[in-house]
DNA sequence: ACGCCGGTTTGACCAGGATCAAGCGGCAAA
DNA sequence: TTTGCCGCTTGATCCTGGTCAAACCGGCGT
């Protein structure tokens, strides 16, 4: 078990191993390689969906960034989460009022303009078919956090990020999974569309179960991981879209 | 008050003028249709997203279809709506508990084996960037959901419906937006999360304000169109997505 | 040490929807 | 026709989660 506490002292999140999907090397990555600049990006730091002179593509390396939505009088939302691998552009995000494309933890994206892509997509079958892939594989999480949003109870929800977080972030260490969450409190609430006050009173009650602990150095522990996937209907679908290989 | 009886007599929804998006005819077409099956569903036919060899991709010509998902001891949830023009496969929808692609009224829609589907992508360039920016825009919705279903109010994600299914499926009479909608009131209720005797107390009070009239021979009637515009904090980006040419 | 600050916790209260139950109307099978 | 089923409406009641407010906590600059 490694430290990483990046929410007080911001490092660049190194959880991915290099099996996991997305940052997987290979000729793929030259080709892109070519086109893109490596982007460098501090937590809550916010980046453009459109540059100069058109508008451009992200590819995440590594960390996390997050759509966010404002609307006057309403509430932050956190509407959905990039993780490495993800491709991120203008056209996927609808144009609520106030969105950003937002940097939640220190991160690292490649930024490339769209000419440059859709050329490689169509020279290139390989890029094009991981491609294809990663975005059917971000709106299957869409519509996922969707219905997560839509159908559970505030418990379950989340019970469902920490699982969701778990299989992204975590490492395992004599039963218990262990992470630190790149995501604020209130970044929490927002995703699941609870509000603060809610949140707490769900993570007390996640304590007091045994199903959340919160270490020294920043660090978030599942000692029960079972139990917590027993807390979410929806586990198996989690685990399919979430954990490394997936 | 008249029932709104579409679930008695299923009408065919012609409401796509060619000029709609995704019905457009041309040269893309051309190579579809090479490989393509025709398939006609009648209301409430379920599709597989596997068939025989493997996976199928199915391209909405006409009508509605949506995804459905029921897990065991919870309510049915209508996660995603498809309309003319859409592209849907397997690696799209997460796999949750009893999903199902399901016709929610008479459609049709091609059907086609992914390997066609990928070699078309891959050798057609203006197939390719139409297909991009389909699921990119079909991306954007799955994500605008998400953000209705977590922010708003019943009232406001009832509006939010109705803007929808009048900018998709409207017709404009004398300043009133007129068509029939292919979704049971449970249907409805399902998509916006709402349990049906909310929603029917949601219909009433919108009646009651006059934003809402059920004309004989089953049409709905958006009586004033900007009021309604009003109930929701996100007219304009449903606009953006679903008026037509968008 | 002090006080300020933002984020978190906790309590008391409130409200939007869910749930349960009864009643109604339309259609289909008997 | 009757009977039964199903979907819609409406009322009464309940409960989860939102709101408001106060106390708490840790970090930090003075």
């Amino acid at each position: 078990m490694t430290t990483l506490d990046n929410t007080l002292r911001p490092v660049v999140s190194q959880h991915q191993p290099s099996q996991r999907a997305g940052a997987r090397p290979g000729e793929t990555e030259a080709g892109l390689l070519e086109h893109a600049t490596p982007v460098r990006t501090r937590r809550r730091q916010r980046l453009a969906l459109d540059v100069a002179p058109g508008e451009v593509i992200y590819i995440v390396r590594s960390g996390l960034l997050g759509i966010e939505a404002a609307a006057a009088g309403k509430h932050r939302q956190l509407l959905e989460l990039f993780y490495p691998g993800d491709i991120i552009r203008r056209t996927l995000v609808p144009d609520l009022p106030g969105v950003t494309l937002t940097s939640l933890s220190v991160a690292e994206v490649w930024r490339l303009p769209v000419r440059s892509y859709d050329h490689l997509l169509a020279t290139n079958p390989e890029q094009l078919a991981q491609s294809q892939r990663r975005l059917a594989e971000q709106h299957a999480r869409a519509t996922l956090h969707a219905s997560i949003i839509g159908g559970l109870s505030g418990d379950e929800r989340f019970a469902s990020l920490l699982v969701e977080l778990g299989l992204r972030l975590g490492q395992v260490g004599r039963g218990a999974v262990v992470f630190d969450v790149p995501l604020s409190r209130t970044d929490i609430a927002d995703y699941l569309s609870l509000n603060p006050d809610t949140l707490s009173r769900i993570t007390s009650r996640f304590k007091a179960h045994g199903l959340l602990q919160h270490a020294r150095s920043g660090h978030t522990v599942l000692p029960a991981w079972d139990a917590l996937c027993a807390a979410t209907p929806l586990a198996a679908t989690l685990l399919a879209l979430h954990a490394p290989r997936g």
